[in-house]
DNA sequence: TGACACATACCGACCGTATGGTATGTCTTT
DNA sequence: AAAGACATACCATACGGTCGGTATGTGTCA
């Protein structure tokens, strides 16, 4: 209950621990809705410590965002969907395994990034281009597999890149939270990335086998 | 300034002033970061009024997804995308028309319905059914023409519903315009849609011509 | 026709609480 | 001793909501 002063071994966490809470209230509720005290509770500290850490509720926000990034990096990083050897199929792994970790509650599996993307586009630039940073910083990772399945299968397309494809399945991820969170409904947004794959498939002229 | 009392043309426009203010303002800073008295001022009305339409603040929420319903579904009645006599055409000219109307400030071509769903789906589920009716209330008009098309190409493919790819059109959108407000580029909804053209002309074999 | 009852549409002062933020002090580690 | 990492008390304001009141229209019946 009360915060460990004397030889603490939470001690010098209060910061992540903030970043953490900040990522699953906001997630649930939204940036503005959610209060520094909500924020202080569910870390278990006080005022005087998240403001040490932080100048102010937007600064957080801006630090949560790149807490997102960092976190959800490492994530990807190691997830299996590396593990084939053609690009193609790794392309194909990724939009599987988006589709795999889509359960539970909403909140646990929607985008913090989006979210706060959405709600302060207008009113807090630090935090939008933060935000946008670790969307795209994400949809690059997967544009260079895609650009190497493009080479490899010789696809000479115009009107489409391995940058545009990238943020389009990065756009149906997104769009699928939203119809997941109006339907309330998890289904939602697997629906649209069974559409995704097929619409890979087609554009590397590929059918149901590998 | 001062409100007319005398021989009025305008009251009793209180109500519908302030579902416009909402429509505006909500889509600029999001629901929670939208307050009673912005929209009084917005709207030029007093507290006295909002609280004589709308019993709560979360009641001029689901008011204003309703009057966003009823608004959007009378401009896509009468959009010309409605005009080509083959159903297909009409769901290629529907895409294209969405992507025509993205243009100006992001708060003018994004969903009211979309932004409020993200934020209050687990905080006020009176919102975000209203918001999820009128979001699927859309999908819906999309689905007779999908469905329509279908059965004149003779497309007899599983794995997809005329249902599931109207809800994809809509997921689509809702990316997009999360893309274009990380990235503050209107572009990036675009160039989703883009993708989804594409990828409707693959379902039903047909190329770049109608 | 006019008086009365009632309903609707507003007005604006007020209330209790929650909010983001500050000022200052204390403990711990280096 | 100095700096970082908190804790505690406090502040001004903004917030959603309430309440008593007024102005205007509307239906009814003698």
């Amino acid at each position: 209950m009360s915060r460990p002063t004397k030889q603490s071994p939470e001690r010098g966490n209060a910061r992540i621990r903030l970043l953490e809470a900040a990522r699953d209230i906001i997630r649930t509720k939204g940036f503005a809705a959610t209060s520094v005290d909500d924020l202080c509770k569910a870390a278990d500290v006080t005022k005087g410590a998240f403001f040490h850490h932080f100048g102010s509720k937007e600064a957080l926000g801006v630090a949560a965002a790149d807490f997102w990034a960092e976190t959800t990096s490492a994530y990807f990083a190691a997830a299996p969907y590396h593990g084939p050897s053609e690009p193609l199929a790794r392309v194909l792994a990724y939009v599987v395994f988006r589709k795999a970790i889509i359960a539970g509650e909403l909140q646990e599996f929607t985008c913090l990034v989006g979210t706060m993307a959405q709600e302060v586009f207008a009113s807090a630039p630090d935090i939008r281009d933060a935000c946008g940073r670790s969307m795209f910083g994400h949809t690059a990772t997967l544009e260079a597999d895609i650009e190497m399945a493009r080479r490899e299968h010789g696809i000479t397309a115009t009107g489409w890149t391995a940058e545009s494809l990238a943020r389009h399945t990065q756009a149906v991820l997104q769009g699928g939270f939203i119809l997941a969170k109006a339907g309330n409904d998890p289904a939602l947004a697997r629906e649209s990335l069974d559409h995704l794959e097929r619409y890979i498939r087609h554009l590397f002229n590929v059918t149901e086998d590998d």
